[in-house]
DNA sequence: TGCTTATATGACTATACAATCATATAGACA
DNA sequence: TGTCTATATGATTGTATAGTCATATAAGCA
C-alpha cells in the first residue's frame, strides 16, 4: 500500500479469487458469521478465516464481535456493483466465443 | 477457466495489478499501440507486452494490428466502471482511515 | 475452575506471478 | 536480399499466494 495505484489494485485483487468472490457473493443479502459462512461456501474453517481477514483488511468487508461469534459484512455496496459488472463482463465475453464456435 | 466463478474471478484478478491497472487507465482515452504504452507506464516493453497479453486473454482488452504497430484497446465499457468503483471505494477507505487518525 | 464452541494463527508445501535479460518473430521498406 | 522497427517469448529468479494440519486464543457456560 505505497501509493495509491497499488491501494486500487489491492482492492480489485482481493476480490479476484474463487474463493473471496464466493464469501462476497454470500454475503450479498447482509452479515453472516464465519460459522455460518465455511460451510455454506464449501471451504475449512482456517481457510476461510484467513480469506475473511484478507477481505477485512483490504477494506471490502467489516467486522463485528458479538459474544464468541465474528460477523462479516459488506462494507461498502460499491463491492456488489463491482461484482455484478465483472459477471456482465465474463457473460459478454461467453456470448462472443459461442458465437464464434457456432461461426465454424 | 473451469467454471464461471473462476472465469469471474480473473477479470478481477487481471485489474487487481498495479501495472495492468495503470495500463488500463492509459487505455481509458482510447486504443493505443504497445510502443506508446510501455514509456507512458514507465515498464520495460517485455513486462508489458506479458501484462498486455494477459489483459486481452482475460477479455478485458481488443487487440488489432496494422502493420508493425499492435493496437490494444478497452474492450467493455464494464471495465472502467469498475475501476472508478474501486477508486470510490479506496477513497472512502483512506477517509475513513484520516478520520480515526485525526481522532486519535 | 474446567469444558465447549468459535475463530485465528504458526508452520509448511505446492503453485502462481512479476520482472528481467536475451533472443525470436514478423512486417515494412530500401 | 538485408536492415530496421515493433512486438512477443523462452529461461530464469525471487517473491507471493492458497490451502492444509495442528494448535492457540478467547468468550460463554456448567
Amino acid at each position: 500500500m505505497n501509493n495509491p495505484t497499488e491501494y486500487q489494485a489491492d482492492i480489485l485483487k482481493a476480490l479476484g479469487q474463487p474463493t473471496r468472490l464466493k464469501i462476497v457473493e454470500f454475503l450479498r443479502d447482509g452479515e453472516r458469521c464465519v460459522c455460518e459462512i465455511f460451510p455454506a461456501i464449501g471451504e475449512e474453517q482456517s481457510n476461510t478465516s484467513r480469506h475473511l481477514n484478507m477481505l477485512q483488511a483490504s477494506g471490502i468487508l467489516s467486522r463485528r464481535k458479538d459474544g464468541l461469534k465474528i460477523y462479516y459484512a459488506i462494507k461498502h455496496p460499491e463491492v456488489m456493483a463491482i461484482v455484478d459488472l465483472s459477471r456482465q463482463i465474463m457473460v459478454q465475453e461467453i456470448t462472443g466465443k459461442n458465437l464464434l464456435l457456432q461461426a465454424v
